[in-house]
DNA sequence: AAAACATTGACCAAAGTGGTCATTTTTTGT
DNA sequence: ACAAAAAATGACCACTTTGGTCAATGTTTT
């Protein structure tokens, strides 16, 4: 099958997925979504739930990217920040939906699903942050600053920036180049305030 | 009417239009939900967008409570921002659905309340921050601040706090005292992060 | 005991559900 | 050019759910 339909029809379910739960979610408005035929959709996946699973399965296997790509010889928390904001918005750009359905995995309760998602979200669950800020350096660190609450600081800082920014892309429709200057000027007020005088 | 009931019903509705949005929520689990017959919602409300309707006003009413309450005298970020978290705090524990249910008529787009609900959050959008933060004195920031930026950080890092403290609530089941002196050990290292040696 | 008001839930036509399959269209091998 | 195989279609199915109604029943007030 061509690749296009392919990616056509997984944004299509995703997206009604995360617009409506699994509950609610209806085959009807994918397949038009996604311009084929109910047939065609039934042909590919043997049900609803099939559809389903499939579309957890490929999420899980987007996001574990992230941990592959992760240098983790590089222990400064800006840099390393850095790098799974840059790695996510790769990710962002060529699968727009992927974290939003990931979302939407989260807080689904419909009994025929609940324990498959619970299954295979398991991995990337159980570590979370932990595996992602794993050997960082926390030396450079004023000592009057507790690691946990700057990591906090900076993962919602972070989380901030980048809402802030796909929301202008979205309604502006063309991206910006400045992005990362942008980024960086948060960089440099946090490492400011948050390390030793001196240090990097 | 009893007042309890009046809150069951208004509870449920909410519950229903977050989870499934206005076209997909169904008045059936309503009344399922707040144990009150078919009829009777028909009789307190003509018909769901008439009900749905009500309940934004009612938001737009309660949210409103916090700009009237916010001291504007107060001119240091770091009170008024507390100010505000605690306040929203409040509104949190009396009415837990309706941040909830804010947001969810901002990701709305049903065609038939779509203008509606615009035409009523006309006003908490107009101003949004930008009220909020009226009147605070940059002059303490350290110049090589970006107000703007410090004030997105310490935003990002309020809703962050306060997602966490909430999960924590919810899955524990018991309210921590602690809460707010947690809060003010993020409060302290953005603040010794941020303002000039000495200042305050 | 009568009148006024509140509440109920069986009931309705209409719309939507996940899924099927005989039929048509497209692709393939020769 | 043609037939066989593969892919795609959408009308159709039985079933559920929808928002809303209203005659009947319960409850208060006068």
């Amino acid at each position: 099958m061509k690749i296009e339909k392919q990616e056509r029809i997984i944004n299509a379910a995703m997206k009604e997925f995360i617009k409506s739960g699994y509950d609610k979610a209806s085959t009807n408005e994918m397949v038009k979504d996604a311009q084929i035929s109910k047939g065609s959709l039934f042909n590919y996946f043997s049900s609803k739930k099939d559809l389903y699973l499939f579309l957890i399965q490929n999420t899980v296997n987007i996001i574990e990217e992230i941990y592959v790509e992760i240098d983790m010889t590089e222990r400064d928390i800006f840099e390393r920040i850095s790098q799974v904001g840059f790695i996510k918005l790769n990710i962002q750009k060529k699968y727009p939906l992927v974290f939003d359905f990931l979302k939407s995995l989260l807080e689904e309760d419909a009994q025929e699903v609940k324990s498959d998602i619970n299954q295979l979200l398991a991995n990337i669950q159980r570590d979370g942050m932990k595996r992602i800020y794993e050997n960082i350096d926390w030396s450079k660190l004023r000592e009057d600053i507790d690691p946990e609450k700057a990591m906090n600081i900076l993962n919602w800082t972070m989380a901030g920036f980048a809402e802030l920014q796909i929301a202008k892309i979205k309604s502006f429709e063309h991206v910006r180049v400045e992005l990362f200057n942008e980024w960086d000027r948060y960089r440099e007020i946090l490492k400011r305030s948050f390390y030793k005088n001196g240090e990097e």
